[in-house]
DNA sequence: TGTAAACACGAAAACGATTAAGTGAGTTTG
DNA sequence: CAAACTCACTTAATCGTTTTCGTGTTTACA
C-alpha cells in the first residue's frame, strides 16, 4: 500500500533517495538511510512486485512446468515431493513459484511465451511430455531452466541415481541368496528405463547371474495392469523367479495382487522389490523392499542449480546432477539358500 | 518482447490506438483495428504482465496457500487432487496460479502482505493450520478468498459432503447385514471429524443400531499407528465389531496390517471401510470399500467461486458449497446375516 | 587559499501498459 | 450555412520503481 512516494513525503526527501536507501546503495548518508529504513518499516512498506519487475526485468518468480497426465503429475507422490522441496528451497532464496501453462486470455500461448509474459526468471520442468513440441521449444529457449529426471543438453538436469539404485537393489537381493531374479521394467522408450535395464544386466553379469530373456519384461510405470500380467507370465514359467523387480511401488501392487490371488505368500514363497519408497510402500505388510528416491534433495538441488543459473549464468555448470537413492530393506525379500 | 510501441511504429499510429485496438475498444476505426490486430499477431505480441498489473491493479494471478506439514499437504493425494483441479479451472479462465509464502528477500512477510506484494487478486486456502495467526489474518483481510474443507464466515467454503458420505457408508454396511459397527475417527478438534461423528451417531440411531461407546475411537488422520492401536483394542473386545470404519484410506492401512497379523481375513472375518477413495485404495486386494471425495469438483468449484468473487464481488454469495462423494463398493465389506 | 575530489541528494527519464481528455476532420441538423 | 455532433485518433498523465546524470556542499590536499 505504502509507496516510495509516501515514505519520501514523510521523510522530506526525494523518491530516488528513498529507493536508494532501501536498496542499501552507497551514495546515501548514514543518517538519512537509517531514517528512511525505519520509516519504511513503520509504514509496513514493501515494494510493488509489478513495478519492480517492469523496471528491472527481475520478477523473482520461477515457473514450474508440471503436466498432470493420467495421475503421474501433481497427484503423484514422487513428483509432488520434488515440487514441494523445490518450492521450499526457492522460497527461502526469495523466489516465488508459479505454474506455467499455455493459456492467455482466450487464446493459446506457447509455454515459452507464457514465461516471457510473466517475466519468469527461470523455469523448472518437473514432469512433462518430453516429445511435446511446446516443451521442446521451451527447452531450446534462452530462459534459464532445469529439468528433473530428464537430460537435455541445454540445461542442468537433476535426476535420481538409477544406476546406483538398481545396482544396490540387485546386489542386496543377491546377498539374500536369490539367483533367479526377474525384472519387470517400465516403458522401453523412457530414459530412466534404459539406464535401469542396462544397469540391471551389467550388474547381473558382474555377479555371474544368468538372466533368461523371459525374466525381463515390460509394464507401464504407475499402472497395475501391466505388472499384473507380467507377473502372471513369470509365475507360469516352468522355472519361475524367486524374486521379482517391479518398475515402481505402484505398479508393483498389480503383481502383489496376482501373487496373493494365487495364495503365494510374500516373501516366503516369492520375494518382490519395488522402486520409489512411497509412503504406501511402508504402510503395507510386509513392508516393501524398495529404493527411496530422495525427492527432497532432488527438489532442493534443482532449485539451487536453477537459481545459480539465474544469478550467475557465467559460472554455473550445465551438468547432470545425480542424487543417490536409499535402499529400504523392508520385509518383502526373504533370505534363501542359493540354488 | 514486442511492445505496444513497436506495433505502433509499424502501423504508423499511436500507442494509445494500439492499446485500444487490442482491447477491442469502441473508438477505433474498423480498418485500423484490424490492421493493428494483425500486426500484433504477426509480431507475436502479448502484453507485459507486470506493466499491465502496475497500471490496472489486475494481475490475473491467484495465490494458493498450501502448507505441507507432515505429509498432509502437497504430497497428499486428496489436497494435490484438489489443487490440480483448481489450477486447471483457474487457468482455463485466464488466471495463473502462484504459491503464497511468508518470505520476502531476507525478512518475513505475513501471508497477507505477500499477497499484496504480488498483487494477487484472490486467494484459495487449501491446506493450512487454521489456528495460525497469519492464516487468520489472511482470512480476515479484504482479499477475495475461498477455503477448502474449512468454514469461515468471511468467504465461500467448498468442502466435501461428510454428512452424506458417512451416512451413505453406514447405510451401505447396514444393508450388507452388519450390526456391530465400530468407527475409528480422526482427531476430535477437527471440523470434519465433528460432522462425521455426529452423522455416524445420528444415522445409527435412525437405523436402530446400538453403538457401544467402546466402538467409537480416535486415531490421527493419515497415520497408521493410531488406527493400528485402536484396531487392536477393538479386536480384543469380548464382542468385537464385524465392521470397522477408518478415518481415511491411509490410516486404515494401520488397522489392515493388524488384522492381517492376526491372520484374520478381509472381508471374510472382518469388514473394513475407508474414506477418500485414494488411488491406493483401489490397488489393494481386496479393493477397499470407501468414499471417493470428488477432488475434481471441489477444486473446480473453489476456482469458480473465487473467480466469481473477484470479478463480481457484489453478486457472489458467501456460502458453503458441499460436494457429494461417491461410494465405492470395493470388496472389503462382506455380506453377512444380521445377528 | 584555491582546486579537486568525495559525498549526499534531487530531477527526470524510463519500463510497458491504460485511459481521460483533447483535437481536427467530416457529418448532421435546424 | 453555422452550430453541434461523431468519429477516429493523439497527447499526456499515471501506476511504482530504478537509475543515470546533474548539482550543491563538504572535505582533502598541495
Amino acid at each position: 500500500m505504502a509507496s516510495l512516494k509516501d515514505i519520501a513525503k514523510k521523510c522530506g526527501v526525494s523518491v530516488a533517495t528513498v529507493s536508494k536507501a532501501l536498496n542499501d546503495q552507497s551514495d546515501i548518508g548514514k543518517e538519512t538511510k537509517e531514517k528512511v529504513q525505519k520509516t519504511a518499516q513503520q509504514m509496513g512498506y514493501f515494494p510493488n512486485a509489478a513495478a519492480r519487475a517492469l523496471k528491472t526485468h527481475k520478477s523473482y518468480n520461477i515457473g514450474v512446468l508440471f503436466k498432470d497426465e493420467a495421475g503421474s503429475g501433481l497427484t503423484h507422490e514422487y513428483f509432488s515431493g520434488v515440487l514441494n522441496a523445490f518450492k521450499e528451497e526457492a522460497e527461502s532464496q526469495g523466489y516465488d513459484i508459479s505454474f506455467i501453462n499455455n493459456r492467455f486470455e482466450k487464446r493459446e500461448l506457447s509455454y515459452t511465451e507464457h514465461c516471457k509474459y510473466r517475466n519468469f526468471e527461470g523455469v523448472v520442468i518437473v514432469c512433462a511430455d518430453w516429445n511435446d513440441p511446446a516443451v521442446i521449444e521451451l527447452l531450446n529457449s534462452p530462459i534459464p531452466k532445469t529439468t528433473v529426471d530428464y537430460v537435455h543438453q541445454s540445461c542442468p538436469a537433476v535426476s535420481s541415481n538409477n544406476i546406483q539404485g538398481i545396482e544396490e537393489l540387485l546386489r542386496y537381493v543377491y546377498r539374500k541368496g536369490h539367483r533367479r531374479i526377474a525384472y519387470i521394467h517400465g516403458e522401453d522408450f523412457s530414459y530412466v528405463t534404459k539406464e535401469r535395464v542396462t544397469t540391471f544386466r551389467k550388474t547381473a553379469e558382474e555377479l555371474g547371474l544368468r538372466i533368461p530373456d523371459e525374466y525381463i519384461r515390460t509394464a507401464e510405470y504407475l499402472k497395475i495392469e501391466g505388472a499384473a500380467k507380467a507377473t502372471e507370465a513369470l509365475l507360469d514359467l516352468s522355472e519361475p523367479p524367486t524374486c521379482i523387480f517391479y518398475p515402481d511401488d505402484t505398479a508393483l501392487i498389480g503383481g502383489r495382487n496376482v501373487i496373493r490371488e494365487r495364495h503365494l505368500r510374500i516373501p516366503d514363497d516369492i520375494s518382490i522389490v519395488g522402486y520409489d519408497g512411497t509412503r504406501m510402500s511402508q504402510l503395507l505388510s510386509p513392508r516393501l523392499t524398495t529404493i527411496r528416491q530422495d525427492t527432497d534433495l532432488i527438489g532442493v538441488e534443482a532449485a539451487r542449480r536453477l537459481i545459480s543459473l539465474i544469478e550467475k549464468p557465467k559460472t554455473t555448470l550445465v551438468e547432470r546432477v545425480v542424487i543417490g537413492g536409499t535402499l529400504i530393506p523392508g520385509e518383502s525379500v526373504k533370505e534363501v539358500t542359493p540354488n
